[in-house]
DNA sequence: CGAAGCTCTCAGCGACCTCTGAGTCAGCCA
DNA sequence: TGGCTGACTCAGAGGTCGCTGAGAGCTTCG
């Protein structure tokens, strides 16, 4: 099937234009075919009213701003889009939003004024900001201790959408069937919120990347990922590195999720990985 | 049946750029002529109103857009053709499909700027990319961000119809008469999404490629398949070799599917074969 | 400043897949 | 019946895919 050949050709040559001049290439351009298939697993959020949560994202990069976009929409979720501090406030006030995706660096204005505009618009709002990695971290820090958190460029969908999930639950946003941020698989389960996982009632310790790598494989039980997929959601747009690291992490995973135990992880030959509840 | 030769060769030339040259003997690789015949099989999918699903094909290559826009015709859905972004555009607007095939590299537009436009169009569109597997210059691979997913160049036309399918699933489309992404003939059962296959129960392993032609056959059932039609639609379209691998594979899914049961793969001779559910 | 942990690269091995070739069998027609 | 063509199967070469150990660079923490 289709391997992450091109992709990992392209990330060659990004990687050979941008190691000569210094970071990151131009964000958005390998966010790339990230959540191709799954909708997944964790029952979804919903207003009060039984809507669908209300979704703003800000970001002058279009690319990035489409494919953050995507991404939400795709949880369900009633996304709209604004490039600059104007228009992001102008689309507020039409949208009255839950939640604001909000990068600090906008062309027009300061991310921090049009945080206090947008928090005049709709006082109960709760923001994630988007920042480079270098950014002043204390004014973030000074900013985020009301309830809004923060994720550094560059991210992984997979983080940006787990972190505004928890937003919105902390806001208010019931899910529907379940009530608790945990996802089950047979006698697995993940604490979402602790950052716990056990097995049979054992607790397994996970590194961060284990640990976001299990919860995209929790939230697609029986349904078969490609390498390709996982490293679009697990690992942030800009990683250069080929498909092999998957397979390392599953390897890592497969140690100590299933150490001993009937195996859960199981390999798709020419496919990818599936989890699923052992059977008998 | 329309020339295989022209677009035999054109696909080949492309796939000369892209391969570095590997040799692939020119055989009677005919696309086309897969799905020309009338409609049957997998229980279809309907838009919420019953109508067929609206699927917009977007290529610069009028071959290769005219076999996608057969063989999904051919899925009994209402398709149309474009053949740049701006025509494109202007297609969206008036069909307002529920998902789109866009190649990625297209004369007139980059295909982030296509994708963002078609979203203003229509914000549910899910998004289908065809893209080279090393083209230098589509920066895009996929752009996958939403509910969206991509095949890399060459592909197989079941591989295309099998993630569409799931596209359109996924978007809501319910089967009308069945619920789950599964294929059932008789007792042979299989679930796309886990990619397991079971027979009476019991579960069977299959290779990718006997996976496929499987799928294939499934989405087919009681309707003779020739040779031709299986090498066009299971092997991607510059696959040089012959139909003796389609005996072969038959042969290795009869050892599979059928080992020691009452048949269900037929062969019937001159023409191709048959899968079929045991009827006493 | 050293130790520990995390992430990723590299390389080797083993298993599996795909396809070729050749030999055999089965059905069809003169 | 003989000859022909189409279909089936076996065996094996070659390639691909996936797993894992070893270790290097980096960051964090004491």
């Amino acid at each position: 099937m289709h391997d992450g050949r091109s992709r990992r050709e392209k990330f060659r040559s990004e990687q050979i234009q941008s190691d000569g001049g210094g970071n990151h290439p131009s964000a958005g351009v390998m966010l790339v075919h990230a959540m191709n298939t799954t909708r997944s697993g964790p029952p979804p959020l919903t207003r009060p009213d039984g809507t669908p949560p209300r979704v703003l994202v800000v970001d002058d990069d279009p690319d990035l701003a489409e494919v953050l976009t995507g991404a939400l929409r795709y949880q369900g979720w009633e996304v709209r889009a604004a490039s600059d501090g104007v228009t992001a406030l102008a689309a507020a006030r039409d949208l009255l939003p839950d939640a604001v995706v909000l990068d600090v660096m906008l062309p027009d204005t300061d991310g921090f004024a049009v945080l206090r505009r947008l928090h005049e618009v709709k006082p109960d709002v709760c923001v994630l900001f988007l920042t480079a990695r270098d950014a002043v971290e204390d004014r973030i820090a000074g900013i985020t201790a009301g309830g809004d958190d923060y994720v550094t460029k560059p991210f992984s969908l997979e983080e940006v959408v787990a972190r505004l999930r928890g937003l919105l639950r902390r806001a208010g946003m019931a899910r529907t069937r379940e009530e608790g941020p945990r996802l089950v698989v047979g006698d697995l389960v993940m604490d979402e919120d602790a950052r716990e996982v056990t097995r049979a009632g054992e607790p397994v310790e996970l590194s961060p990347t284990e640990f976001e790598l299990l919860r995209l494989l929790m939230s697609n039980p029986r349904r078969v990922l490609s390498k390709t997929q996982i490293l679009d959601r697990v690992w942030s747009y800009d990683f250069g590195g080929r498909a092999h690291v998957v397979e390392l992490y599953i390897s890592y995973l497969r140690k100590k999720v299933d150490a001993g135990r009937r195996p859960m992880i199981h390999t798709v030959r020419g496919a990818g990985y599936v989890l699923k509840p052992v059977t008998r």
